[in-house]
DNA sequence: TATATTGTTACACC
DNA sequence: TGGTGTAACAATAT
Protein backbone atom coordinates (compact mmCIF):
# COMPACT_ATOMS: atom_id res chain seq x y z
CA UNK A 1 0.00 0.00 0.00
CA UNK A 2 1.96 2.89 -1.40
CA UNK A 3 1.88 5.90 0.83
CA UNK A 4 3.47 9.04 1.10
CA UNK A 5 7.14 7.40 1.83
CA UNK A 6 6.79 5.27 -0.84
CA UNK A 7 5.08 7.39 -3.37
CA UNK A 8 8.18 9.80 -3.02
CA UNK A 9 10.52 6.65 -3.27
CA UNK A 10 9.00 6.01 -6.87
CA UNK A 11 9.12 10.23 -7.93
CA UNK A 12 12.76 9.87 -6.92
CA UNK A 13 13.71 7.00 -9.05
CA UNK A 14 11.33 8.01 -11.57
CA UNK A 15 12.85 11.62 -12.10
CA UNK A 16 16.65 9.77 -12.36
CA UNK A 17 15.43 7.67 -15.34
CA UNK A 18 12.68 8.79 -17.34
CA UNK A 19 13.33 12.69 -16.89
CA UNK A 20 13.80 14.14 -20.11
CA UNK A 21 12.33 10.99 -22.02
CA UNK A 22 9.85 11.40 -25.29
CA UNK A 23 6.80 8.99 -25.37
CA UNK A 24 6.98 6.86 -28.53
CA UNK A 25 3.77 5.20 -27.68
CA UNK A 26 1.46 3.39 -25.09
CA UNK A 27 0.33 0.21 -25.41
CA UNK A 28 -2.79 -0.86 -23.29
CA UNK A 29 -3.20 -4.68 -21.85
CA UNK A 30 -6.60 -2.80 -19.85
CA UNK A 31 -7.66 0.85 -20.80
CA UNK A 32 -10.06 1.56 -17.51
CA UNK A 33 -7.09 2.98 -15.42
CA UNK A 34 -6.60 5.84 -17.71
CA UNK A 35 -10.10 8.16 -17.08
CA UNK A 36 -10.21 9.68 -20.18
CA UNK A 37 -10.72 8.36 -24.27
CA UNK A 38 -7.54 5.76 -24.24
CA UNK A 39 -6.96 7.39 -28.31
CA UNK A 40 -7.33 10.94 -26.87
CA UNK A 41 -5.16 10.39 -24.13
CA UNK A 42 -2.23 8.52 -26.49
CA UNK A 43 -2.83 11.49 -29.26
CA UNK A 44 -2.21 13.77 -26.43
CA UNK A 45 1.00 12.48 -25.20
CA UNK A 46 2.50 11.30 -27.96
CA UNK A 47 6.11 12.72 -28.47
CA UNK A 48 5.85 15.03 -25.64
CA UNK A 49 9.34 15.00 -22.69
CA UNK A 50 8.62 14.28 -19.63
CA UNK A 51 9.47 17.20 -17.78
CA UNK A 52 10.37 15.68 -13.92
CA UNK A 53 7.98 13.77 -11.99
CA UNK A 54 6.43 15.47 -8.97
CA UNK A 55 4.37 14.26 -5.59
CA UNK A 56 1.46 15.76 -4.09
CA UNK A 57 -0.01 13.40 -1.67
CA UNK A 58 0.21 9.92 -2.99
CA UNK A 59 -0.13 10.79 -6.51
CA UNK A 60 2.81 11.46 -8.93
CA UNK A 61 2.59 14.02 -10.78
CA UNK A 62 4.35 14.31 -14.25
CA UNK A 63 4.31 17.94 -16.60
CA UNK A 64 4.86 17.30 -20.13
CA UNK A 65 6.86 19.72 -22.24
CA UNK A 66 3.37 20.37 -24.18
CA UNK A 67 0.95 22.08 -21.70
CA UNK A 68 -0.57 18.68 -20.18
CA UNK A 69 0.05 16.89 -17.00
CA UNK A 70 -0.28 13.29 -16.17
CA UNK A 71 -1.89 12.36 -13.15
CA UNK A 72 -1.25 9.00 -11.42
CA UNK A 73 -2.41 7.23 -8.03
CA UNK A 74 -1.64 3.77 -7.42
CA UNK A 75 -4.06 3.42 -4.72
CA UNK A 76 -3.63 0.27 -2.98
CA UNK A 77 -1.75 -1.90 -5.37
CA UNK A 78 -0.55 -0.30 -7.96
CA UNK A 79 3.28 -0.18 -9.36
CA UNK A 80 5.45 1.85 -11.06
CA UNK A 81 8.53 -0.02 -13.02
CA UNK A 82 10.95 1.60 -15.58
CA UNK A 83 12.31 -1.41 -16.96
CA UNK A 84 14.97 -0.42 -19.74
CA UNK A 85 14.91 -3.81 -21.73
CA UNK A 86 11.77 -2.82 -23.82
CA UNK A 87 11.95 -0.83 -27.45
CA UNK A 88 9.69 1.15 -28.70
CA UNK A 89 6.82 -1.34 -30.46
CA UNK A 90 7.50 -1.13 -33.82
CA UNK A 91 10.86 -2.78 -32.72
CA UNK A 92 9.41 -4.63 -29.74
CA UNK A 93 9.89 -8.51 -30.71
CA UNK A 94 10.44 -9.01 -26.95
CA UNK A 95 7.55 -7.59 -25.66
CA UNK A 96 5.85 -10.51 -25.58
CA UNK A 97 8.59 -11.95 -23.75
CA UNK A 98 8.92 -9.81 -21.28
CA UNK A 99 5.32 -9.32 -20.30
CA UNK A 100 4.94 -13.34 -19.16
CA UNK A 101 7.29 -12.75 -16.74
CA UNK A 102 5.56 -12.72 -12.92
CA UNK A 103 5.98 -9.32 -11.91
CA UNK A 104 4.22 -8.07 -15.28
CA UNK A 105 1.51 -10.49 -14.49
CA UNK A 106 -0.83 -7.56 -13.84
CA UNK A 107 0.46 -4.91 -16.31
CA UNK A 108 -2.22 -2.56 -17.28
CA UNK A 109 -0.30 0.26 -19.60
CA UNK A 110 2.80 0.68 -20.60
CA UNK A 111 4.34 3.96 -21.52
CA UNK A 112 6.97 3.12 -24.39
CA UNK A 113 10.19 6.04 -24.35
CA UNK A 114 11.98 7.32 -27.45
CA UNK A 115 15.00 5.55 -27.18
CA UNK A 116 14.53 2.31 -25.21
CA UNK A 117 12.83 1.95 -21.69
CA UNK A 118 9.53 1.71 -20.99
CA UNK A 119 7.23 2.88 -17.38
CA UNK A 120 4.85 -0.17 -17.02
CA UNK A 121 2.39 0.61 -14.48
CA UNK A 122 0.75 -2.73 -12.71
CA UNK A 123 -2.38 -2.83 -10.80
CA UNK A 124 -4.01 -6.14 -9.32
CA UNK A 125 -6.81 -4.69 -8.28
CA UNK A 126 -7.99 -2.06 -10.82
CA UNK A 127 -8.56 1.00 -8.58
CA UNK A 128 -5.56 2.92 -9.53
CA UNK A 129 -6.17 5.97 -11.91
CA UNK A 130 -4.14 7.88 -14.61
CA UNK A 131 -5.70 11.02 -15.46
CA UNK A 132 -4.69 13.76 -18.12
CA UNK A 133 -5.51 17.14 -17.09
CA UNK A 134 -3.96 20.78 -18.85
CA UNK A 135 -0.85 21.83 -16.76
CA UNK A 136 -2.81 25.21 -15.88
CA UNK A 137 -5.35 23.38 -14.07
CA UNK A 138 -3.19 21.39 -11.70
CA UNK A 139 -4.19 23.45 -8.36
CA UNK A 140 -8.29 23.19 -9.38
CA UNK A 141 -7.60 19.07 -9.06
CA UNK A 142 -4.85 18.84 -6.45
CA UNK A 143 -4.14 22.06 -4.87
CA UNK A 144 -4.69 23.11 -1.56
CA UNK A 145 -8.78 23.38 -1.82
CA UNK A 146 -8.98 19.60 -2.44
CA UNK A 147 -5.83 18.48 -0.51
CA UNK A 148 -4.88 19.16 3.00
CA UNK A 149 -1.23 20.00 3.83
CA UNK A 150 2.21 18.25 2.87
CA UNK A 151 3.77 17.28 6.46
CA UNK A 152 6.97 17.40 5.77
CA UNK A 153 6.89 20.78 3.94
CA UNK A 154 8.57 23.43 6.40
CA UNK A 155 5.28 25.71 6.34
CA UNK A 156 3.51 21.92 7.82
CA UNK A 157 4.47 23.93 11.33
CA UNK A 158 3.77 22.65 14.81
CA UNK A 159 1.14 26.01 15.24
CA UNK A 160 -0.72 24.41 12.06
CA UNK A 161 -1.04 20.79 13.13
CA UNK A 162 -2.56 22.50 16.61
CA UNK A 163 -4.79 24.31 14.95
CA UNK A 164 -5.85 21.21 12.31
CA UNK A 165 -6.33 19.54 15.78
CA UNK A 166 -8.34 22.14 16.97
CA UNK A 167 -10.92 22.53 13.96
CA UNK A 168 -11.80 18.68 14.49
CA UNK A 169 -11.59 17.99 18.32
CA UNK A 170 -14.33 15.29 18.02
CA UNK A 171 -12.29 13.21 15.09
CA UNK A 172 -10.60 10.44 16.52
CA UNK A 173 -6.95 11.11 15.90
CA UNK A 174 -6.07 8.01 13.67
CA UNK A 175 -8.83 8.47 11.09
CA UNK A 176 -7.69 12.99 11.06
CA UNK A 177 -4.11 11.57 10.05
CA UNK A 178 -5.46 9.09 7.58
CA UNK A 179 -7.84 11.64 6.15
CA UNK A 180 -5.91 13.33 2.63
CA UNK A 181 -8.43 16.39 2.82
CA UNK A 182 -6.91 17.78 6.36
CA UNK A 183 -3.06 15.95 6.30
CA UNK A 184 -1.81 14.63 3.03
CA UNK A 185 -0.44 11.65 2.08
CA UNK A 186 -0.44 9.52 5.33
CA UNK A 187 -2.45 6.49 4.81
CA UNK A 188 -3.30 3.02 7.20
CA UNK A 189 0.20 2.10 8.30
CA UNK A 190 2.13 5.45 9.00
CA UNK A 191 -0.90 6.35 11.13
CA UNK A 192 -0.58 3.36 13.24
CA UNK A 193 2.66 4.20 13.44
CA UNK A 194 2.51 7.62 14.33
CA UNK A 195 0.08 6.97 16.91
CA UNK A 196 2.20 4.32 18.84
CA UNK A 197 5.22 6.91 18.47
CA UNK A 198 3.23 9.19 20.37
CA UNK A 199 2.31 6.93 22.84
CA UNK A 200 -1.21 7.90 21.42
CA UNK A 201 -4.58 5.78 21.35
CA UNK A 202 -5.45 5.84 17.79
CA UNK A 203 -9.42 5.74 18.79
CA UNK A 204 -8.58 9.29 20.94
CA UNK A 205 -10.51 12.04 19.73
CA UNK A 206 -8.42 15.06 19.15
CA UNK A 207 -10.07 17.62 21.25
CA UNK A 208 -9.07 15.63 24.12
CA UNK A 209 -4.86 15.21 23.54
CA UNK A 210 -2.43 16.48 25.92
CA UNK A 211 -0.39 19.14 24.74
CA UNK A 212 2.55 17.00 25.25
CA UNK A 213 0.81 14.10 23.33
CA UNK A 214 -0.02 16.81 20.68
CA UNK A 215 3.91 17.85 20.22
CA UNK A 216 5.13 13.92 19.95
CA UNK A 217 1.93 13.43 17.13
CA UNK A 218 3.90 16.18 15.56
CA UNK A 219 7.23 14.98 16.09
CA UNK A 220 6.00 11.47 14.82
CA UNK A 221 4.25 12.93 11.47
CA UNK A 222 8.21 14.56 10.55
CA UNK A 223 10.50 11.28 11.96
CA UNK A 224 8.68 8.19 10.88
CA UNK A 225 7.47 9.33 7.04
CA UNK A 226 11.08 10.60 6.69
CA UNK A 227 13.00 8.06 8.00
CA UNK A 228 10.18 5.41 5.52
CA UNK A 229 11.64 7.23 2.77
CA UNK A 230 15.31 6.64 3.71
CA UNK A 231 14.71 3.17 3.78
CA UNK A 232 12.44 3.51 0.38
CA UNK A 233 9.46 2.70 1.74
CA UNK A 234 7.24 -0.64 3.34
CA UNK A 235 6.64 -3.15 1.21
CA UNK A 236 3.62 -4.37 2.81
CA UNK A 237 1.40 -6.40 0.64
CA UNK A 238 2.98 -5.53 -3.25
CA UNK A 239 5.11 -2.37 -2.74
CA UNK A 240 8.19 -2.32 -4.79
CA UNK A 241 9.62 1.22 -5.72
CA UNK A 242 10.25 1.89 -9.74
CA UNK A 243 13.08 -0.36 -10.23
CA UNK A 244 11.17 -3.56 -8.89
CA UNK A 245 12.45 -3.85 -5.57
CA UNK A 246 10.99 -3.72 -1.74
CA UNK A 247 11.23 -1.17 0.92
CA UNK A 248 13.25 -1.69 4.29
CA UNK A 249 10.97 0.49 6.71
CA UNK A 250 8.78 -3.17 7.19
CA UNK A 251 11.46 -3.68 9.73
CA UNK A 252 10.90 -0.78 11.28
CA UNK A 253 7.03 -1.26 12.18
CA UNK A 254 6.26 -1.28 15.31
CA UNK A 255 2.85 -2.03 15.28
CA UNK A 256 1.17 -2.26 11.75
CA UNK A 257 0.49 -6.20 10.82
CA UNK A 258 1.44 -7.20 14.36
CA UNK A 259 -1.96 -8.29 16.14
CA UNK A 260 -1.21 -10.86 19.08
CA UNK A 261 2.68 -10.05 18.77
CA UNK A 262 4.51 -8.46 21.91
CA UNK A 263 5.07 -4.56 22.33
CA UNK A 264 8.66 -3.57 21.29
CA UNK A 265 8.28 -0.72 24.29
CA UNK A 266 6.24 -2.43 27.22
CA UNK A 267 5.06 -6.21 28.00
CA UNK A 268 1.58 -5.50 26.27
CA UNK A 269 0.51 -7.36 23.13
CA UNK A 270 -0.60 -5.46 20.10
CA UNK A 271 -4.13 -5.24 19.07
CA UNK A 272 -6.10 -4.80 16.08
CA UNK A 273 -9.39 -2.91 15.94
CA UNK A 274 -11.60 -2.00 13.29
CA UNK A 275 -12.07 1.65 12.53
CA UNK A 276 -14.02 3.53 10.37
CA UNK A 277 -14.12 -0.04 8.37
CA UNK A 278 -9.91 0.02 8.25
CA UNK A 279 -8.00 -1.91 10.27
CA UNK A 280 -5.74 -0.25 13.13
CA UNK A 281 -3.07 -1.79 15.26
CA UNK A 282 -1.95 -0.14 18.36
CA UNK A 283 -0.96 -1.48 21.87
CA UNK A 284 -3.63 -1.16 24.33
CA UNK A 285 -0.72 -1.02 27.31
CA UNK A 286 1.30 2.06 26.31
CA UNK A 287 -0.68 4.07 24.25
CA UNK A 288 -3.22 5.86 26.08
C1' DT B 1 -18.01 -17.79 -0.54
C1' DA B 2 -16.95 -14.15 2.67
C1' DT B 3 -13.51 -11.00 3.51
C1' DA B 4 -9.91 -7.56 3.05
C1' DT B 5 -8.24 -3.36 1.10
C1' DT B 6 -8.31 2.81 -0.16
C1' DG B 7 -10.01 7.25 -1.71
C1' DT B 8 -14.09 9.33 -2.76
C1' DT B 9 -18.74 10.42 -2.50
C1' DA B 10 -23.45 10.45 -0.87
C1' DC B 11 -26.27 10.98 2.82
C1' DA B 12 -28.19 11.51 7.48
C1' DC B 13 -27.75 13.84 11.69
C1' DC B 14 -26.65 17.50 15.01
C1' DT C 1 -23.29 25.85 7.66
C1' DG C 2 -20.07 22.57 8.49
C1' DG C 3 -18.32 18.87 11.49
C1' DT C 4 -19.20 14.04 12.07
C1' DG C 5 -20.16 9.11 11.20
C1' DT C 6 -21.57 5.45 8.20
C1' DA C 7 -22.04 3.01 4.02
C1' DA C 8 -21.29 2.07 -0.69
C1' DC C 9 -18.34 1.54 -4.70
C1' DA C 10 -14.40 0.34 -7.71
C1' DA C 11 -12.04 -5.28 -8.51
C1' DT C 12 -9.70 -9.42 -7.27
C1' DA C 13 -6.99 -12.87 -4.60
C1' DT C 14 -7.14 -15.87 -0.92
Amino acid sequence: MPELPEVETIKEELNRRIKGKRIAGVKALWSGIVKIPLKKFIGAIMDAEIMGVERRAKILVMPLGNGFTILMHLKMTGQLIYDPRFTPPAGGQDLRKILQEPKYKYARIIFFFIGKGALIFNDLRKFAYIKLIPSGNINDIIGKEKLGPEPLTPDFTLEKFKSILKKYPKRRIKQLLMDPVIIAGIGNIYSDEICFYAGVLPVKPAGKLSNSQRERLYDGIKKILLRAIELRGSSVDNYVDASGKKGDYVKELKVYDREGESCFRCPGIVKRIKLGGRSSYFCPRCQK
